[in-house]
DNA sequence: GGAGTTTCATGCCAAAAAATCATGAATTGA
DNA sequence: TCAATTCATGATTTTTTGGCATGAAACTCC
């Protein structure tokens, strides 16, 4: 069974206009295909809707009951067809980002701002969630996708490798390896070393890689906040082994970030999101502003 | 602009049935047919409805979304049509007649009984109007159709010519002319007559046939309905000129009736419509019935 | 883990539907 | 009465749609 729409939109444009040949102008069409589509949709509803003569056109007592409730249904269809469009078109929707915090920090306000000025009447959420809640987060379904360190591949979910993100020293301008462009974590021995403690990821790496150095991880400062850390190597308390991607939550000028190399180790920041679903527009308008922001890497 | 019905009702078809293959059975389609068709709807939105692999299909947000407002569009817009067709083909809907008296006595009432038979639901209102009364309420668009005397033509009006109904002498049966066959007019002399007063066209018709027939209307009894007119024929007083549709509205089988001749003269009953108006399929049903039976003529 | 089955997508073609052009018929109005 | 306007119709072209055969991916069942 086909729907005659066609017919049905013939129908009000000629009873709105009182004409074949202004309704066949106004839907972009000659009278011809009005004749017929009118023929067509009477011959399927096996009544008349419009009494015609070659000079007039006039509704019939049918055409008459039903013109209010035909307009409706094309009204209600074309609106409803053209919200989605304008949707599409304009990207026009919420999004929710799962995130993890250096990214928040550090590069989301740039993207935020832009985002803001090109989708005005977007709302943002950004969730931030530390390590494997971020792509709890995106497999349930509350975040449109999610930004995070890569992990081992999971079936439901698709990721985006965007940058590495290497792990840099951030010492005070001071600081004997300030002036140095890399640094070898054998070398870290004599420095006094601050490491981000709590259960992230993070943390387990930075010491695996001091124990691999040589470099038992006892006597050091472990603080639980990126801007403690920060905090206290301002302050000249020792140097802070941290992902380069939190560099810039500071806002402070007297902190320089050296490249901690042999081996360089570092975490790949990828976006992340359910494999088989699409976006709505207005998160994939987000996701590829993210895309191309964050793939210029970390300086 | 056209609007994408078929997109929308197999993209409701396929998120209800969560299956191309089943959808398309539905719909007495191929599932090769709803790729197509959300192919080209998606194309036409600009955005992903149906999230789907070789293997399964899913929701996308925005199906997700959109599926709601589509469902009800489609099921609207399908009971809608689905309603008119219904009231076309079983004539669904109510229908008014305006009519003369003479046809809502004699002959309606069968036609009535055989209407409500075929259409149970309808109602039917009777107009009962005299003489112009009856086009007007064609006219005025209060009756669908009516029922009345034809009169000189009328360019809003169409008619029906149904029958001719002539005047005859209504007497008792033991009355000197009852057995005849015909009566010419000029033989009323002798007879007591009754006739219908008021404003009726009946009544100028017989006063001008019986001058014309030297027979000066003076004396005789004017009544002003017909049950009266036939109480008093019934009582002996007289005979009554009536036209012969008014016969079989009196129950009594003491009456019987003389076409009067020399001239033969008559009413054309006719069925009267507006011009270039369109019945309703259930006011045609009802107009149908109504010109097959009234063709019958009356005996 | 491999074979078979199920499911959606695609290339190509046929069928069907829709639109158009040219023209006709009826009505209006100068 | 003539010109102009308006809707209908027949023939034709264009566009759209559906279908078949086939492919690729993924699930199931030994």
């Amino acid at each position: 069974m086909k729907l005659p729409v066609d017919g049905v939109q013939a129908f009000v444009q000629i009873a709105e206009l009182g004409s074949y040949r202004r309704a066949a102008e106004a839907l972009g069409l000659t009278q011809t295909a009005l004749t017929r589509r009118i023929q067509k949709l009477e011959g399927f509803l096996g009544l008349t809707l419009l009494d015609r003569t070659t000079r007039t056109v006039r509704l019939s007592p049918m055409g008459e009951e039903f013109l209010p409730l035909a307009a409706r249904l094309i009204a209600d269809f074309t609106h409803g067809i053209e919200r989605l469009r304008t949707t599409s078109r304009l990207a026009v929707g919420d999004v929710t980002v799962a995130t993890i915090q250096s990214i928040a920090f550090r590069r989301m306000p740039n993207v935020l701002r832009a985002y803001a000025c090109d989708y005005p009447q977007n709302r943002v959420q950004i969730l931030e969630r530390s390590g494997a809640l971020v792509t709890e987060a995106v497999r349930k379904g509350e975040a449109d996708f999610g930004i995070h360190i890569q992990q081992e591949p999971d079936a439901d979910l698709v990721e985006d490798r965007l940058v590495c993100d290497p792990f840099v020293l951030i010492c005070h301008r001071g600081h004997p390896l300030a002036g140095r462009g890399a640094v070898r974590w054998a070398e870290l021995g004599d420095a006094d070393l601050i490491t981000l403690g709590g259960a992230s990821g993070n943390r387990h790496r930075v010491e695996a890689q001091l124990r691999a150095a040589g470099q038992p991880p006892r006597g050091r400062f472990v603080v639980e906040s990126t801007p403690t850390a920060f905090a206290l190597v301002s302050a000249g308390i020792g140097a802070a082994i941290l992902p380069a991607a939190l560099q810039g939550a500071s806002q402070r000028d007297d902190l320089v970030a050296v490249l901690l190399i042999e081996p360089e180790i570092s975490r790949t920041i990828s976006l992340v999101r359910r494999r088989n679903t699409s976006l709505t527009p207005a998160a994939a308008a987000f996701y590829e502003m993210l895309r191309v922001e964050l793939s210029g890497g970390f300086g």
